[in-house]
DNA sequence: TATTGTTATACTCTATAACTATA
DNA sequence: TATAGTTATAGAGTATAACAATA
C-alpha cells in the first residue's frame, strides 16, 4: 500500500503474531524451567534479589507487575524450601525485606546456567544481526509491557 | 572484548533480560484478554481455527506446542460456550474436526479488536524502525520457541 | 486513612497417567 | 501396535476479597 515494504504489514498483524510467538516462547520456558528444581516465577523472584540485594514482598511485586498477594506465594514457597530469608525493615514495622540465603545463592548460580541453556542454545545458532534484532526487541517488549493500559 | 559494540553485552544477559520481558509482556496480555469472556487460549485456539477453518485436536495443539489433553480442555469449554463445533473427520474415525460457529466467528470478530488495543495502541506509539525491529523479532522468537531442545 | 502483608478461596493453564475407540 | 481423543488428577501461577498490623 506504501513505499516501505517493511511495513506494509498491518500492525494488527504484528501485533497477533507477536503476541502468539510471546505465548509460545514463554510457555517453552516454563516447560524447561520445571526439569529444573525451581519454577520459573521462583528463579525471577531470586534474580531480582540477586541484584538488589533485598527487597520487599511490595518492591518485588512491582518489579514483575503481579499482585502483591500472588509474589506473597512465591516468596513463601521460596522461604520454605530455605533459599529466602526475612529481614525486618530498618524504619517501617509493616514491611519485610527478603534476601538471598548461601543456600539460595549457590541454588542460583548453580541452575541459572542450566535452566535457560536450551534458549543459550538457540540464540547461539542464530547470526549476529538477529541477535541484535532481539537484544533491541528484549528492551522493547519491556517498554510494551510497562505501558499503562489507562492511556484512552 | 571485540569491536561489534551492539554485541558486547555477553548473550546470557539478554537471554535473561528477553525471557523476563517476553514474562512481562505475556502476563500483560493475559491480564488484558481476562478483562473479556475469552480467556487468552481459548483467543488463541479461534484465531487459528478462524485461520484454517477446522482443525483436530492433536493439529492445534501441535500447532501450540501444548499437549493434545490440554488443547482438549481449552476447545471442550469452547464447545461448552457454544464458540466451536466438533464435525466427524471424513476418513479417520478416530479424529475430530473443530470449526468456529456464526457465534464464535462472530465472538471472534468483536473481541479480538478490542482485546489487544492497549498493545496496538502500545505499538502505534513506537517509532517505525521500533516497529520494524519488533516485527523482525516477532519471527524470531516464533523460530526459538520452536527450536527442539534434543539438540545437544 | 492508607499501606504492607497474610489468609482464604477460586480460576486458568498445563502436565502426567490411565483409559477407550479406531486404524 | 500406534494414534486420537477423553477422563481424572495435580501443580503452578495468578487473582479477588477480607483481615490484621503499622504508619
Amino acid at each position: 500500500m506504501n513505499s516501505i515494504t517493511a511495513n506494509a504489514q498491518p500492525l494488527e498483524a504484528t501485533v497477533a503474531e507477536l503476541s502468539r510467538a510471546v505465548g509460545l516462547l514463554l510457555r517453552r520456558l516454563r516447560a524447561e524451567s520445571n526439569a529444573d528444581e525451581l519454577t520459573w516465577s521462583q528463579t525471577v523472584a531470586l534474580s531480582h534479589l540477586e541484584q538488589a540485594g533485598a527487597m520487599t514482598t511490595a518492591e518485588l511485586a512491582r518489579a514483575e507487575q503481579v499482585k502483591p498477594q500472588s509474589m506473597g506465594a512465591t516468596l513463601a514457597e521460596l522461604e520454605r524450601e530455605g533459599l529466602v530469608a526475612r529481614q525486618p525493615h530498618p524504619t517501617d514495622g509493616r514491611q519485610v525485606l527478603f534476601a538471598l540465603t548461601s543456600e539460595g545463592v549457590r541454588a542460583r548460580r548453580k541452575r541459572s546456567a542450566a535452566k535457560q541453556k536450551w534458549l543459550l542454545d538457540a540464540m547461539g545458532a542464530l547470526d549476529t544481526s538477529e541477535q541484535r534484532t532481539l537484544i533491541a526487541a528484549a528492551e522493547l517488549l519491556k517498554r510494551l509491557a510497562e505501558t499503562h493500559a489507562e492511556e484512552e
